[in-house]
DNA sequence: GACATTATTCGCGTAGTGTAAATAATTAGC
DNA sequence: GCTAATTATTTACACTACGCGAATAATGTC
């Protein structure tokens, strides 16, 4: 998660069939939406996700931490594998088999270097068949995740409001959340420590300012819970 | 998942240097214990998990139910991707990268043919590292997705008492459960209907039977539920 | 029939959640 | 300066869910 960006290889597809590919779908918010980072195709005015062919006795998440810091200028934050997929699908690189990588990177003032490009969710053009699919599998386990990666705090500047907080949340998740039961939930997590700072947005009465602060908690209440039956039967 | 497994070839490793691998780990409960299907390995006296070499345009999930149903000699009531690894630890076959896949059969009174054998996983016998990795990874993946995947149902005749239930989640989980409370959000999640049969096993009250027969909830619940900030702090 | 054993249900204290409302602190407009 | 609008933060209350223990029910064994 360390490396620093190779200079020299920019994430950017190579023409040739690879039998397998490792696909990172870089997530950040922009705005109050969330965005996909995408580089331009090799040849033709299209966009892919970034990618590399083979990797050879590497660990998959250091490859693919290498891949996101090539393509976003920057280390990602956060970063962790989301499926495998082996189909008829067209991948840019044919590739017969991709795994795919969700991350998110905090949003940066200026534009990602090279060829890279953030494009709202919301907002796509049009990806390998392949591509899609590994993007829908991403996002999906990036919501599957927020609950036991602070996935959230690493999109935030080391300092941030309780409101910008739930904003952040309520992107990533794509529903709305209830204030007060989100602070209470935020408060009995010890995750957040107030600072002396606060911060005055237009009108309204200031924010204070919190950093994240995780507090170890004793792991028994983990293993205590009791079992859920979220079947969405069928 | 309904593939009837090829009679002729059974999911023996072959011999040479795949670059990428699909390794199956099927699970049942065995007594009161969970038990993982191994093979034996091409030549010598160890044990590997079923697994194929190269697997060509054809979705994992196709191929790894073909792989289970070859090793176990019935197609397995659930199956699912758990994560892909590639480093230098060994693999039986060589791979470079290797595609996991957890799933469950319901345990038969019969070993099953061929060259598998059932093992309690508290007693397992030593595994190519890769396939440790991969065992792991699927384990923990089992547990993850037990409450959003009828896995215990799976695992269990078509009708059952609670008792049964309740030990079957007792075994895949790894921890005991609280008769009430588990009774109480069994009944909450519409998940089973009683018959009008009763079992008396040995002494004690006649255990009435019931059989899965989930009933859709509305989905709203699912979507309304509070964010959770279950980060065990590092 | 008394007892052991297993199944099923009930009650109670505690914690978590949805909802609305109250309170606090600032800016904008007069 | 004063009032209204706006945003932040806290409080209160009803309701649900859970851990825990105990009570009740129905069978077999002696």
């Amino acid at each position: 998660m360390r490396d620093r960006p190779r200079p020299t290889s920019p994430a950017r597809p190579r023409a040739g069939t690879a039998t397998t590919s490792l696909d990172v779908v870089l997530c950040t918010a922009h705005g109050n939406a969330l965005a996909v980072l995408l580089v331009r195709a090799s040849a033709r005015d299209s966009w892919t996700l970034p990618w590399v062919g083979p990797v050879a006795g590497e660990r998959l998440e250091v490859t693919a931490a290498r891949v996101a810091a090539a393509a976003s200028g920057a280390p990602a934050a956060w970063l962790t594998q989301c499926g495998a997929i082996t189909d008829t699908r067209r991948h840019p690189g044919g590739a017969a088999l991709s795994v795919g990588f969700v991350g998110v990177a905090p949003s940066r003032p200026l534009p990602p270097p090279g060829f890279g490009q953030w494009f709202a969710v919301t907002a796509l053009p049009a990806l390998a068949p392949r591509q899609s699919a590994v993007l829908a599998l991403a996002l999906a386990a990036l919501r599957d995740r927020m609950d036991v990666a602070p996935v959230a705090f690493h999109l935030l500047p080391r300092t941030f409001t309780l409101s910008e907080l739930q904003a952040m949340y309520e992107i990533l998740l794509g529903r709305r959340l209830h204030k007060a039961s989100f602070r209470r939930a935020l408060q009995a997590a010890y995750l957040v420590e107030p600072t002396d700072e606060w911060r005055s947005e237009g009108r309204g009465r200031p924010a204070q300012l919190f950093t994240f602060a995780p507090r170890k908690r004793r792991a028994s209440q983990g293993s205590r819970r009791a079992v859920r039956f979220d079947l969405l039967a069928g």
